[in-house]
DNA sequence: GCCAGATACGAACGGTCGTGCTATTCGTGT
DNA sequence: ACACGAATAGCACGACCGTTCGTATCTGGC
């Protein structure tokens, strides 16, 4: 890795982190270049528009939710565990992988919901590749019998999207300590559900 | 209502919608005027700091929201069919106020989770308010006898604000047009866990 | 129909934004 | 050790930001 790569790696993980607080419009590359004791040119040389940069986040956070979240979850059993397993890695995600201002892919949805153009078309593509990801995983619970035969497991993506985000806007605006402990029983609730 | 107070609605009533799509932060005075055909200093006369303008934003969309989905509910029956005819007057709330980018809140929720100060808190104050006013809604329909004297209301409530959000992020994000069946089904589910 | 006060305007302020350009420093392969 | 390309810095630009101030226009009560 060459001397380039290595700072824009170390660009790419700081901006994640501040798109995590501000947004991917937030982002600034005069105030990244700050944080890091760069130049704004210098900075702004390793991309070549603050889209492109904006991709490269975008990417960047993709490859880590991967490596973090993804890749760990297939050494346990397929089906049930297995999901299980998403769901605990999940909730640790933003924590772990320094986003302090919560899950990035949650901020950049909102915001890029309705700003047609690349970021948008990525971001829309990682979340699609995400949700049948969990829509597999509960098809696999189905093979193995952890669920019953019927089960739709695009409606349980969904469902589980949904209890992430409300535990989500629970902690991190309300700063409910309960959240956690109701996304919990929601999860069971809807395993409860997929098994007939 | 005097002439300064009309045109200040109609700085608002503009102003959520715009800040629906671009955010509270993301609005801006210059273009909010150009909108409007005001001079940015004439309307920004009306309100002396942007974050008063956000505040008063807010303001605004809490005023209507209850007009359009709470108030028209108390008219029907209390428990079960006031808890569906709530979730039915919430989904078209974004539609119906004239919000282009989606649901106000969610957008403000996302943006202000981890910035400190009056709109934060304000914003804070509301979400809250609704929740319980969601939870109070199950609890009467414990009274009522249509759900089981056990039902947790918060968990109910955190719950049914889950399965919103993710319709929202199926449907804006995603434009997944089955997004809509799999919240009612979703809905149905929470409904059948209350009755025990 | 006048007059005070409310409302709106125009111009200007210091700042920050994204983005070019040119020059300089640095890393690296030979 | 040197040369060459990659990496970074410096500076400038036009645009837009929130905010201020002095002035003009309009409105509503008498």
């Amino acid at each position: 890795m060459g001397k380039g790569e290595t700072t824009r790696d170390g660009i790419l993980e700081h901006a994640a982190g501040l798109a995590s607080q501000v947004g991917l419009d937030g982002l600034t590359i005069g105030r990244l270049a700050d944080d890091l004791d760069l130049s704004k040119s210098g900075l702004f040389a390793h991309f070549r528009s603050k889209e492109a940069l904006q991709v490269m986040v975008l990417e960047h956070a993709a490859v880590r939710f991967t490596d973090v979240v993804i890749r760990p979850t297939l050494a346990t059993a397929r089906g049930e565990p297995r999901l299980r397993a998403l769901f605990d890695r999940w909730r640790r995600w933003p924590r772990e992988s320094g986003m302090p201002g919560g899950c990035l892919f949650v901020q950049a949805a909102v915001e890029l919901d309705d700003r047609p153009g690349p970021v948008r078309d990525l971001l829309v593509r990682q979340q699609r590749e995400w949700l049948s990801l969990i829509a597999a995983v509960v098809r696999t619970g189905v093979e193995e019998s952890h669920f019953a035969r019927g089960a739709d497991a695009e409606q349980a993506a969904q469902e589980l999207y949904g209890i992430m985000l409300a535990w989500h806007h629970a902690t991190r605006l309300l700063r409910d300590a309960r959240a956690e402990a109701r996304a919990r029983v929601a999860f069971e609730a809807l395993v409860g559900r997929l098994r007939g």
